[in-house]
DNA sequence: ACATCTATCTTTAGTCT
DNA sequence: TAGACTAAAGATAGATG
Protein backbone atom coordinates (compact mmCIF):
# COMPACT_ATOMS: atom_id res chain seq x y z
CA UNK A 1 0.00 0.00 0.00
CA UNK A 2 2.83 2.50 0.76
CA UNK A 3 4.48 2.77 -2.22
CA UNK A 4 7.32 4.93 -2.91
CA UNK A 5 10.13 5.18 -5.08
CA UNK A 6 11.57 9.18 -4.60
CA UNK A 7 11.59 10.77 -7.80
CA UNK A 8 14.72 13.69 -6.86
CA UNK A 9 12.78 16.75 -8.22
CA UNK A 10 11.53 19.20 -6.92
CA UNK A 11 8.26 18.36 -4.45
CA UNK A 12 5.67 21.06 -6.26
CA UNK A 13 2.89 20.15 -3.73
CA UNK A 14 3.64 22.58 -0.33
CA UNK A 15 2.42 20.08 2.19
CA UNK A 16 4.33 17.34 0.70
CA UNK A 17 7.23 19.23 0.65
CA UNK A 18 7.45 20.77 4.25
CA UNK A 19 6.89 17.25 5.69
CA UNK A 20 9.47 15.78 3.61
CA UNK A 21 11.40 19.00 4.80
CA UNK A 22 11.18 18.27 8.39
CA UNK A 23 11.60 14.56 8.05
CA UNK A 24 14.87 14.69 6.03
CA UNK A 25 16.42 17.66 8.05
CA UNK A 26 15.69 15.77 11.25
CA UNK A 27 17.76 12.77 9.17
CA UNK A 28 20.41 14.79 7.98
CA UNK A 29 21.16 16.75 11.01
CA UNK A 30 21.10 13.40 12.96
CA UNK A 31 23.47 11.77 10.67
CA UNK A 32 26.09 14.71 10.62
CA UNK A 33 25.87 14.39 14.81
CA UNK A 34 26.35 10.65 14.68
CA UNK A 35 29.69 11.13 12.07
CA UNK A 36 31.06 13.97 14.93
CA UNK A 37 30.55 10.94 17.86
CA UNK A 38 32.00 7.91 15.51
CA UNK A 39 34.77 9.84 14.01
CA UNK A 40 35.56 12.29 16.74
CA UNK A 41 35.57 15.22 14.56
CA UNK A 42 33.84 18.67 13.83
CA UNK A 43 30.96 19.37 11.70
CA UNK A 44 28.14 21.63 10.89
CA UNK A 45 24.90 21.69 8.52
CA UNK A 46 23.40 25.08 7.43
CA UNK A 47 19.80 24.01 5.92
CA UNK A 48 17.60 27.16 5.27
CA UNK A 49 13.74 26.57 5.69
CA UNK A 50 11.65 26.43 2.26
CA UNK A 51 9.16 28.44 4.31
CA UNK A 52 10.70 31.24 5.97
CA UNK A 53 14.09 33.15 5.78
CA UNK A 54 15.55 31.74 8.94
CA UNK A 55 18.90 28.93 8.46
CA UNK A 56 18.82 26.18 10.42
CA UNK A 57 21.50 25.10 11.92
CA UNK A 58 23.81 22.01 13.73
CA UNK A 59 24.94 22.33 15.83
CA UNK A 60 24.37 25.49 18.17
CA UNK A 61 25.41 28.69 16.86
CA UNK A 62 28.63 28.78 18.59
CA UNK A 63 29.95 25.49 17.24
CA UNK A 64 28.98 26.09 13.92
CA UNK A 65 30.70 29.50 13.73
CA UNK A 66 33.72 27.70 15.22
CA UNK A 67 33.73 25.20 12.22
CA UNK A 68 33.21 28.07 9.84
CA UNK A 69 35.91 30.43 11.24
CA UNK A 70 38.44 26.88 10.87
CA UNK A 71 37.26 26.29 7.25
CA UNK A 72 37.67 30.06 6.24
CA UNK A 73 40.71 29.83 7.54
CA UNK A 74 41.70 26.61 5.64
CA UNK A 75 40.08 27.70 2.31
CA UNK A 76 42.03 30.54 2.16
CA UNK A 77 45.36 28.70 2.61
CA UNK A 78 44.71 26.24 0.14
CA UNK A 79 43.79 29.20 -2.41
CA UNK A 80 47.19 31.02 -2.10
CA UNK A 81 49.23 26.96 -2.55
CA UNK A 82 51.94 29.47 -4.11
CA UNK A 83 53.14 30.36 -0.69
CA UNK A 84 53.10 30.10 2.32
CA UNK A 85 50.13 32.40 4.15
CA UNK A 86 52.52 32.81 7.65
CA UNK A 87 55.82 33.57 5.72
CA UNK A 88 53.47 35.94 3.66
CA UNK A 89 51.71 37.88 6.27
CA UNK A 90 55.22 38.27 8.11
CA UNK A 91 57.24 39.33 5.44
CA UNK A 92 55.03 41.81 4.52
CA UNK A 93 54.10 43.21 7.59
CA UNK A 94 57.92 43.15 8.42
CA UNK A 95 58.75 44.69 5.22
CA UNK A 96 55.85 47.41 5.74
CA UNK A 97 57.46 48.33 9.34
CA UNK A 98 61.15 48.82 7.48
CA UNK A 99 59.90 51.26 4.81
CA UNK A 100 58.31 53.19 8.14
CA UNK A 101 61.26 53.27 9.20
CA UNK A 102 63.39 54.55 6.56
CA UNK A 103 61.43 56.77 4.57
CA UNK A 104 60.52 58.83 7.75
CA UNK A 105 57.45 60.22 5.97
CA UNK A 106 53.87 59.78 5.91
CA UNK A 107 52.81 57.33 3.72
CA UNK A 108 49.19 56.05 3.05
CA UNK A 109 51.11 53.18 1.59
CA UNK A 110 52.26 51.73 4.86
CA UNK A 111 49.34 53.11 6.87
CA UNK A 112 47.26 50.57 4.41
CA UNK A 113 49.47 48.21 5.56
CA UNK A 114 49.55 48.91 9.26
CA UNK A 115 46.03 48.76 9.25
CA UNK A 116 45.79 45.40 7.68
CA UNK A 117 47.75 43.83 10.30
CA UNK A 118 45.73 45.25 12.78
CA UNK A 119 42.90 43.44 11.43
CA UNK A 120 44.39 40.37 10.64
CA UNK A 121 45.57 40.20 14.21
CA UNK A 122 42.54 41.10 15.82
CA UNK A 123 40.64 38.43 13.62
CA UNK A 124 38.29 40.63 12.39
CA UNK A 125 39.21 39.82 8.68
CA UNK A 126 40.58 36.05 8.43
CA UNK A 127 43.70 35.45 9.25
CA UNK A 128 45.37 34.39 6.00
CA UNK A 129 44.74 36.03 3.02
CA UNK A 130 46.13 35.42 -0.43
CA UNK A 131 47.56 38.07 -2.85
CA UNK A 132 44.41 39.16 -4.72
CA UNK A 133 42.69 39.43 -1.09
CA UNK A 134 45.03 41.86 0.18
CA UNK A 135 45.34 43.63 -2.80
CA UNK A 136 41.54 44.26 -2.69
CA UNK A 137 41.70 45.11 1.17
CA UNK A 138 44.17 47.74 0.68
CA UNK A 139 42.27 49.50 -2.30
CA UNK A 140 39.10 49.28 0.05
CA UNK A 141 41.25 50.75 2.85
CA UNK A 142 42.84 53.39 0.79
CA UNK A 143 39.69 54.41 -0.56
CA UNK A 144 38.01 54.88 3.08
CA UNK A 145 41.62 56.97 3.76
CA UNK A 146 40.31 59.24 1.64
CA UNK A 147 36.61 59.43 1.86
CA UNK A 148 37.62 60.28 5.32
CA UNK A 149 40.35 63.09 4.59
CA UNK A 150 37.97 64.86 1.91
CA UNK A 151 35.34 64.78 4.38
CA UNK A 152 37.47 66.46 7.14
CA UNK A 153 38.95 68.84 4.64
CA UNK A 154 34.94 69.76 3.15
CA UNK A 155 34.73 70.62 6.74
CA UNK A 156 37.85 72.81 7.79
CA UNK B 1 26.95 -13.17 9.22
CA UNK B 2 27.51 -9.76 8.55
CA UNK B 3 26.25 -8.48 12.28
CA UNK B 4 25.35 -4.84 13.03
CA UNK B 5 24.42 -3.11 16.14
CA UNK B 6 25.94 0.19 15.90
CA UNK B 7 27.39 1.55 19.19
CA UNK B 8 26.97 5.56 19.13
CA UNK B 9 30.31 5.82 20.17
CA UNK B 10 33.52 6.73 18.42
CA UNK B 11 35.62 4.11 16.49
CA UNK B 12 38.63 3.68 18.36
CA UNK B 13 40.01 1.36 15.30
CA UNK B 14 41.59 3.79 12.82
CA UNK B 15 41.18 1.62 9.75
CA UNK B 16 37.13 1.32 10.53
CA UNK B 17 37.08 4.29 11.81
CA UNK B 18 38.30 6.00 7.72
CA UNK B 19 36.02 3.32 6.19
CA UNK B 20 32.91 4.87 8.31
CA UNK B 21 33.98 8.25 7.80
CA UNK B 22 34.35 7.92 4.19
CA UNK B 23 30.94 6.50 3.30
CA UNK B 24 28.87 8.64 5.87
CA UNK B 25 30.80 11.56 4.66
CA UNK B 26 29.09 10.52 1.47
CA UNK B 27 25.69 9.75 2.66
CA UNK B 28 25.33 12.97 4.44
CA UNK B 29 26.32 15.14 0.98
CA UNK B 30 23.72 12.74 -0.77
CA UNK B 31 21.07 13.32 1.70
CA UNK B 32 21.82 17.14 1.41
CA UNK B 33 22.33 17.58 -1.91
CA UNK B 34 18.72 15.50 -2.77
CA UNK B 35 16.43 17.83 -0.17
CA UNK B 36 18.07 21.27 -1.81
CA UNK B 37 16.42 19.47 -4.83
CA UNK B 38 13.45 17.86 -2.91
CA UNK B 39 12.71 21.42 -1.26
CA UNK B 40 14.48 24.07 -3.61
CA UNK B 41 16.17 25.22 -0.66
CA UNK B 42 19.93 26.48 0.04
CA UNK B 43 22.08 24.06 2.03
CA UNK B 44 25.44 23.17 3.04
CA UNK B 45 27.00 20.63 5.03
CA UNK B 46 31.12 21.69 7.06
CA UNK B 47 32.74 18.16 7.47
CA UNK B 48 36.31 18.14 9.01
CA UNK B 49 38.46 15.21 8.20
CA UNK B 50 39.77 13.12 11.08
CA UNK B 51 43.58 12.86 9.13
CA UNK B 52 43.98 15.44 7.98
CA UNK B 53 43.30 19.60 9.04
CA UNK B 54 41.00 20.27 5.44
CA UNK B 55 37.26 20.80 5.78
CA UNK B 56 35.28 19.40 3.00
CA UNK B 57 32.41 21.20 2.36
CA UNK B 58 28.95 20.26 0.04
CA UNK B 59 28.41 22.26 -2.32
CA UNK B 60 31.56 23.52 -3.59
CA UNK B 61 33.11 26.74 -2.16
CA UNK B 62 30.97 29.50 -3.59
CA UNK B 63 27.81 27.73 -2.31
CA UNK B 64 29.25 27.03 0.73
CA UNK B 65 30.25 30.95 1.00
CA UNK B 66 26.76 32.46 0.07
CA UNK B 67 24.88 30.30 2.36
CA UNK B 68 27.58 30.93 5.03
CA UNK B 69 26.88 34.41 4.62
CA UNK B 70 23.13 34.73 4.47
CA UNK B 71 23.58 32.57 8.02
CA UNK B 72 25.81 35.32 9.76
CA UNK B 73 23.89 37.99 8.35
CA UNK B 74 20.33 36.56 9.89
CA UNK B 75 22.14 35.17 12.66
CA UNK B 76 23.20 38.16 13.66
CA UNK B 77 19.71 40.21 13.24
CA UNK B 78 18.54 37.36 15.69
CA UNK B 79 20.74 38.49 18.49
CA UNK B 80 20.23 42.30 18.53
CA UNK B 81 16.18 41.94 18.44
CA UNK B 82 16.10 45.08 20.64
CA UNK B 83 16.57 47.10 17.39
CA UNK B 84 15.63 46.08 13.58
CA UNK B 85 19.51 45.90 11.80
CA UNK B 86 18.32 48.25 9.39
CA UNK B 87 17.24 51.42 10.88
CA UNK B 88 19.94 50.82 13.41
CA UNK B 89 22.10 50.74 10.49
CA UNK B 90 20.90 53.94 8.55
CA UNK B 91 20.35 55.97 11.84
CA UNK B 92 23.75 55.31 12.65
CA UNK B 93 24.90 56.33 9.60
CA UNK B 94 22.68 59.21 9.47
CA UNK B 95 23.77 60.76 12.87
CA UNK B 96 27.30 60.39 11.97
CA UNK B 97 27.32 62.40 8.92
CA UNK B 98 24.73 65.11 10.31
CA UNK B 99 27.74 65.55 13.26
CA UNK B 100 30.40 65.99 10.88
CA UNK B 101 28.31 68.84 9.27
CA UNK B 102 27.24 70.42 12.41
CA UNK B 103 30.71 70.35 13.85
CA UNK B 104 33.06 70.93 11.05
CA UNK B 105 36.35 70.04 12.34
CA UNK B 106 38.06 67.31 12.38
CA UNK B 107 37.33 64.12 14.75
CA UNK B 108 38.15 60.97 15.45
CA UNK B 109 34.40 59.40 16.28
CA UNK B 110 33.23 60.07 13.21
CA UNK B 111 35.99 58.93 11.25
CA UNK B 112 35.69 55.65 12.73
CA UNK B 113 32.22 55.72 11.98
CA UNK B 114 32.40 56.59 8.58
CA UNK B 115 35.28 53.86 8.54
CA UNK B 116 32.61 51.29 9.78
CA UNK B 117 30.20 52.13 7.55
CA UNK B 118 32.51 52.08 4.24
CA UNK B 119 33.46 48.43 5.64
CA UNK B 120 29.50 47.00 6.20
CA UNK B 121 29.01 48.28 2.88
CA UNK B 122 31.76 46.63 0.82
CA UNK B 123 30.76 43.19 3.25
CA UNK B 124 34.49 42.68 4.24
CA UNK B 125 32.42 42.57 7.67
CA UNK B 126 28.72 41.26 8.40
CA UNK B 127 25.98 43.57 6.63
CA UNK B 128 24.35 43.62 10.52
CA UNK B 129 26.09 44.16 13.76
CA UNK B 130 24.52 44.51 17.23
CA UNK B 131 25.62 47.50 19.81
CA UNK B 132 27.99 45.18 21.44
CA UNK B 133 29.77 44.11 18.22
CA UNK B 134 29.95 47.69 16.90
CA UNK B 135 31.36 48.72 19.88
CA UNK B 136 34.15 46.53 19.44
CA UNK B 137 34.74 47.44 16.38
CA UNK B 138 35.02 50.92 16.99
CA UNK B 139 37.21 50.30 19.94
CA UNK B 140 39.77 48.57 17.36
CA UNK B 141 39.16 51.36 14.09
CA UNK B 142 40.71 53.60 16.93
CA UNK B 143 43.53 51.73 17.86
CA UNK B 144 44.21 51.36 14.67
CA UNK B 145 43.94 55.12 13.82
CA UNK B 146 45.86 55.71 17.13
CA UNK B 147 49.15 53.54 16.22
CA UNK B 148 48.84 54.91 12.91
CA UNK B 149 49.27 58.48 14.20
CA UNK B 150 51.68 57.80 16.54
CA UNK B 151 53.98 56.10 13.96
CA UNK B 152 53.72 58.58 11.65
CA UNK B 153 54.29 61.38 14.04
CA UNK B 154 57.30 59.48 15.57
CA UNK B 155 58.95 59.25 11.50
CA UNK B 156 58.24 62.99 11.26
C1' DA C 1 -1.60 21.27 10.81
C1' DC C 2 0.81 17.33 13.62
C1' DA C 3 1.81 12.37 15.29
C1' DT C 4 2.11 7.74 14.52
C1' DC C 5 2.52 3.71 11.76
C1' DT C 6 4.76 0.61 8.57
C1' DA C 7 5.95 -1.21 4.02
C1' DT C 8 9.40 -0.21 1.38
C1' DC C 9 13.49 2.04 0.07
C1' DT C 10 18.21 3.49 1.42
C1' DT C 11 22.39 3.33 4.04
C1' DT C 12 26.05 1.02 5.84
C1' DA C 13 29.09 -2.51 8.97
C1' DG C 14 31.43 -6.24 8.31
C1' DT C 15 33.58 -9.05 5.06
C1' DC C 16 35.97 -10.46 1.11
C1' DT C 17 38.71 -9.60 -2.99
C1' DT D 1 44.24 1.14 0.30
C1' DA D 2 40.29 0.89 -2.30
C1' DG D 3 36.22 -1.20 -4.40
C1' DA D 4 32.34 -4.63 -4.39
C1' DC D 5 28.96 -7.33 -1.83
C1' DT D 6 25.10 -8.18 1.19
C1' DA D 7 22.21 -8.63 5.14
C1' DA D 8 20.83 -5.89 8.93
C1' DA D 9 19.79 -1.44 10.48
C1' DG D 10 17.91 2.88 9.55
C1' DA D 11 15.18 6.43 7.09
C1' DT D 12 11.03 7.88 5.19
C1' DA D 13 6.63 8.37 1.73
C1' DG D 14 2.33 7.85 2.01
C1' DA D 15 -1.50 6.58 4.76
C1' DT D 16 -4.31 6.98 8.74
C1' DG D 17 -6.18 9.18 13.17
Amino acid sequence: MTRKKVKHVYIADVTARKATFKKRKKGIIKKVNELTILCGIQACALIASPFDSKIEVWPDSEGTRHIIERYQSTSIIDRSKNVSQESFIVHRVAKAQDQVKKKHRENREKEVTLTIFQYLKSGIIPQQLNFEELKDLERLIEKNIKQVESRIEELS
